[in-house]
DNA sequence: CCTCCTCGTTTTGCATGCAAACCATCAGAA
DNA sequence: TTCTGATGGTTTGCATGCAAAACGAGGAGG
């Protein structure tokens, strides 16, 4: 039987998929400006490819939501619109609240132990007043609560949704008080997780995306005033 | 203001679009078989386009999950995959019962009365025994209800999962007590909506789907004795 | 009889060519 | 001035060409 030692095959990925996992990158890292215009020329030129996988990418992008097509004119990184952000905060958080429950069955104790390590390991970002470090941590724990819920599905859904949300994570309002609660919360998740207290763990999950939603529309609500 | 009357723009859908619908639809209807190779020369003469858009439709389809792309070996339709097929189901409980509260919240009279139509239209199918008819009201009313929730994410998240799932519906064990089961719970769901009973439709939705996951997992069980 | 190799055919993945659509600019008319 | 229409350059959408990969039929060797 193989183990994890085992020798990786060979594999040429195509270039469309490498293209279209680039594109996704610089979008969701905000390399690539939300509603700015995507250049074939240039970005062929960018990442070496011919404009075949680029289009292809464009148009895998396009069904994720992080590219817009625009017939004739081209595609453009999608743009950021407040409305689509909050409803996909609410999906998240149902997608979250059903994870939390699944994985109260379904996680073996190790996964709550990994899930535990990340949870310390953003608690010392968090001490250090270090927001990229929190963020990444942070990120990986709602992922890995999704991923240890068992259901594939439910993953890729949630981590699609994820990368459209991942780029305004910077347009929360995250106050201090704010912060503080957020790894108050998800001590309290952890705790429910460990305990296998399944009402908890939803109640709690739903309540946490409730107030990241909350969180986001009031920065939404202050970039608004500044622009106006 | 502008009315249903108004003229609609002259658009020439670009032919990727117009392609990846096609292939979509085909999928969905069952008239591709799951598991069966995509011959790129043979569609390219059956939808009378040339291989770039075809292409780009397959790229798009296995995002959707729809398709799935063998590198150097070209595009099958995706098998289907029992457990995929209930996991599948269970993240769509999840956001039908979120639509449902939300529905209860934001739909108009109009639309639920709208919904109440569809329901009638749907009676009539099942009054008749027509599976088929059935089936398509059925899913309008579902379809229909994640709209009026008002999150167009959700609707989307919602109706790509759908997708998948339709075309296993003949793999639902639905016996004639399921059936009218079914039809019972419609009737309660419709009622509970009319009523703006946030919990309650959020329960029934949620029951809904499970005793849905449950015939289709007796019909998958049925199918793999069958095989055995 | 099975296995492995060879070589011709088919199919795929990507690059490129070409016509049509678009955009910017500007001249001329109302 | 403001609007209309022409013109050239750029960019897009799609078709097609070409090299590499996969497939498959046959034949040699075990």
């Amino acid at each position: 039987m193989a183990d994890s030692q085992d020798i990786t095959p060979i594999t040429r990925r195509p270039l469309h998929e490498e293209a279209t996992d680039r594109l996704r990158d610089l979008i969701v890292q905000g390399r690539l400006a939300a509603g700015g215009r995507l250049n074939e020329r240039l970005l062929t030129a960018q990442l070496g490819v011919s404009r075949t996988p680029l289009r292809e990418a464009f148009k895998v992008l396009a069904t994720e939501g992080l590219v817009e097509l625009l017939p004739n004119r081209g595609a453009i990184v999608a743009p950021m619109d407040p409305v689509r952000l909050a409803e996909t905060l609410a999906v998240m958080g149902a997608l979250e609240a059903l994870a939390g429950e699944l994985a109260c069955a379904n996680a073996t104790e190790a996964q709550v132990n990994e899930i535990r390590a990340l949870h310390y390991e953003m608690l010392a970002y968090h001490a250090r007043g270090d927001l990229a470090g929190y963020f990444k941590f942070n990120q990986a724990i709602h992922l890995k609560l999704v991923k240890y819920s068992g259901n594939a599905v439910l993953y890729n859904t949630y981590k699609q949704l994820n990368g459209n949300v991942r780029r305004a994570r910077y347009m929360a309002n995250l106050s201090k008080e704010r912060w503080d609660a957020a790894v108050r919360e998800h001590g309290e998740i952890l705790a429910a997780l460990d305990a296998r207290d399944v009402k908890k763990v939803r109640a709690l999950l739903s309540d946490h995306l409730a107030n990241k939603l909350a969180s986001v529309a009031a920065g939404l609500e202050i970039a608004a005033r500044q622009a106006a």
